[in-house]
DNA sequence: GTGGTCTAGACCACG
DNA sequence: GTGGTCTAGACCACT
């Protein structure tokens, strides 16, 4: 398992370390029924809170993709083939409507966005 | 000049205004020395408070995409077409940017990507 | 007599007269009796106001610089070349004080600022 | 940290926090991960509002003085020796330069401003 | 009329 | 507690 926090992102730590598992979920390594660290150990271990840690947990618990036993630790719930496929799909799709309206608005060729990403994709 | 509030959207007033105002001069609509409407009418056909709207003419005017004299008003800084190019090719990759890392973090193929892209676009 | 308005800055137009005029009188451009263009001629000619040009004159005229005769119209009023002298060290300190304690603070030495200050003399 | 605030001056409040700040920074008083008192505490301390310290706070960040951690504080960025000097020496420069023009247009001699520098530095 | 500055007070998200 | 945003209203200087 492996976190990075980026302090000085805009974005909030819970959602950092939310996004982070479940892309590490969607991937694949991490697997159903696997348990993942205890609150503590993990809030220690990245040096922020708990309170920051429990709260990204409840959420992915929320939004199914982990369940806890109390006095026990957190679990993954394993993702079939084809949910990871179609959540892959949605989260693609999310975060590529607006980028591609205001590339519109702004009179961006589709050609040009195409050819970007592919230079972009190569590099590493 | 066209110009949409959403409240219901999580980003900032002064940002939506800020953004589709580069938006509009990145494209054309808005040219050299234009002058835009005063920070007072503006926030009044807005229906938002006058700081709101100085605030997105401020961070506009340190960016360097208008000039602002006090007691006439702010106009529109020229942008020459290799900048406005530069710009946009500019602004096109630092969006794309992260959000290809996370593609390919989690295992997501660079041709499933153009083609969604290429769907998305087609829509009206 | 030439004077030169410059939009952009943040000094209002009235003192950028003023100083203007200020420093061609005492430079010696502008002599004892020398008639001023007249209020609005001066105006149209730098394409301001009215009322910015005639507060410039009014406020020289406080100051002793120059005296107006209404319709005929504003007149140099000579100075001695002891007052030319006295004024100009006295401006000359005026503006350097401030300057000097903030360099002070920063811990800029002395003899760099002379240094820094005969270098950009000689430029033309 | 000192900051003294001047109602007379003309200069507005933020402004004169912020040179105070930078001066501070530059002459090492502020160092690398310093950090900066809460815009509110120091807008108690000082007198003000908070949001002319959050301005002044705001635009150094943009100038790349200090970072923001939204929920934290701020914190000073470190300056290297080499910046530190580059940075003064611009201050110096861009204070003096219009300063000397206006001086050689009076017909003020070299000599003679940097004998008055030599006097007005050491007075206490 | 215009922009520039400042205030006091409010609500929110984050930790 | 922290910063981020927004409001309404005020006074000033310039044109």
């Amino acid at each position: 398992m492996n976190i990075v926090i980026t302090n000085t992102s805009k974005k909030p730590i819970y959602e950092q370390i939310e996004t982070q598992l479940i892309e590490q979920i969607l991937k694949g390594s991490l697997t159903d029924g696997e348990q993942l660290p205890s609150i503590r150990s993990l809030a220690r271990s990245l040096g922020v809170s708990v309170i920051t840690v429990k709260r990204a947990y409840d959420d992915l618990e929320t939004q199914g993709y982990l369940y806890t036993i109390g006095g026990k630790g957190s679990y993954v719930v394993g993702q079939s083939q084809e949910r990871v496929q179609e959540k892959q799909r949605q989260i693609v799709e999310e975060q590529l409507y607006h980028t591609i309206a205001e590339f519109k608005i702004m009179g961006v060729g589709k050609k040009d966005v195409l050819e970007i990403i592919s230079l972009l994709w190569e590099e590493e």
